[in-house]
DNA sequence: GGTGCCGGGCG
DNA sequence: CGCCCGGCACC
């Protein structure tokens, strides 16, 4: 800080100095202290602003890593990452933009600790090397817990979102929306057998298809041993338009995704069983882009597909494909064939594009760190909600203020004197 | 511009 | 903690 950073003759710093000293001598006047103080604040930004090779390069670093943390993780889709992020949170409060130094400094504490399991981990987990079929959401219990523990180390964790979940008592609305309709799925089931699209409504329809004309069996089910079941996918046909998925994603308002510790899934649509448990804020919130989610909903006719193999090693997580007319993953057959079940990943990108037609474009979603959280934060952050939900109305009685007026202040009740909600006159 | 008060800083 | 203030949303 105290470097010199002046290259010019009239270092500012002399003047300022000057003006200190002025304001020492006049005291009493709090105009000049302010002002005094505002410039000592002044020379601290600018020397701090002088010093801007370290720091770049911490950030860049950093953003790197949250880049790539978070790439996995969309690539993942699991949407069970949720609870990882409340670590991620407490590095955000301290530093997030570019802010401290500090916080860019102590990547640790942002990816080894918190980024670590939380987001390697999960990405792990819905690897397609490893079967680990069940995303749903009970998968994002486990994870929490260890989440807790690592997070320990948290130095200030008091207001964690995620973790008030745990009661749901503070935010109620946390837990509304896990159960979606389930009734507007249809089941279908589908014969990936090259060249052959066969959709039947039932398993055994569909298992009789493949043994007698793929596998050319002739008995009965009965003596199946099992085989067909290679060769048929379940297909979960979502009538109900793709409108929550996409709500979910909705539109951007990139800054305020900062704080986007809240833990909810990137893609509530693919799972509707977890969805956003995180909705609290935004409950119903209505962003501004009201439309947002709607006009999707209205112009995807097309159902979401939702693909579920019954094997777990071939099927990844449950991907959605929301094939809208637009969308270029229309046929659900042409990316999930048994064999490939690495395509898994391909779909995702697709989605964002697909609800936001209007401006998010992908890649603004990936310029932030993290943008898994990020969207979510989104998602999830009603601009404006959270700021209303956070702060009070404002009573309209009369406060002390008013009732004995800036000149008998110590008549004032002590809130009004700290300038805290009034309690002697509440509302 | 005034007011209520949250979020923080300081001792 | 108590005390105070910056700053913001609301009026």
């Amino acid at each position: 800080m105290t470097i010199a950073l002046e290259g010019g003759p009239l270092s500012p710093e002399a003047v300022e100095e000057q003006r200190v000293a002025d304001g020492k001598r006049v005291g009493r006047d709090p105009d000049t202290r302010s002002v005094s103080l505002l410039e000592q604040k002044r020379k601290v930004v600018s020397s701090s602003i002088d010093v801007p090779h370290a720091r770049r390069s911490e950030e860049e670093v950093d953003m790197d890593k949250v880049t790539a943390a978070m790439v996995l993780t969309t690539l993942s889709t699991s949407p069970l990452v949720r609870s990882p992020p409340v670590k991620v949170n407490e590095g955000l409060s301290g530093s997030w933009k570019e802010n401290g130094s500090a916080g860019p400094f102590t990547p640790s504490s942002n990816n080894s600790s918190g980024g670590y399991w939380s987001w390697s981990a999960p990405s792990d987990q819905s690897n397609p090397s490893t079967p680990s079929p069940p995303l749903s959401a009970d998968s994002f219990k486990p994870f929490r817990v260890p989440s807790l523990g690592g997070v320990g180390s948290g130095p200030a964790g008091p207001e964690d979102p995620s973790l008030d979940e745990q009661d749901g008592s503070s935010l109620l609305f946390d837990e509304p929306i896990p159960r979606k309709r389930k009734n507007s799925m249809k089941v279908m089931f589908k014969c990936l057998w090259k060249n052959c699209g066969k959709v039947l409504s039932t398993a055994a329809g569909i298992q009789r298809h493949i043994r007698t004309i793929h596998l050319g069996r002739n008995c009965d089910s009965d003596c199946s041993d099992g085989e067909e079941d290679f060769y048929y996918t379940e297909i979960k046909l979502n009538t109900d338009s793709v409108a929550d998925g996409l709500s979910s994603l909705s539109p951007v308002s990139p800054s305020v995704l900062s704080p986007p510790p809240p833990p909810p899934s990137p893609l509530p649509a693919l799972s509707q069983l977890s969805d956003s448990h995180r909705p609290p804020q935004y409950s119903d919130t209505k962003e501004p882009h009201a439309g947002g989610t709607t006009p999707l909903s209205r112009s995807a006719p097309s159902a979401l597909y939702l693909i579920h193999t019954d094997h777990a090693y071939q099927a990844t997580a449950p991907v959605s494909i929301p094939s809208s007319s637009s969308n270029a993953t229309g046929s659900p057959s042409t990316s999930f064939t048994p064999t490939n079940s690495s395509s898994f990943s391909i779909s995702w990108q697709s989605p964002p594009v697909t609800f936001t037609g209007t401006t998010v474009s992908p890649s603004k979603s990936h310029g932030f760190g993290e943008q898994r959280s990020q969207t979510i934060a989104v998602l999830s952050s009603p601009p404006r909600a959270t700021t209303a939900l956070s702060r009070k109305v404002r009573g309209e009685g009369k406060k002390c203020r008013k009732v004995y007026g800036m000149e008998n202040r110590d008549m004032w009740c002590t809130a009004c004197r700290w300038k805290k909600a009034c309690q002697r006159f509440t509302d």
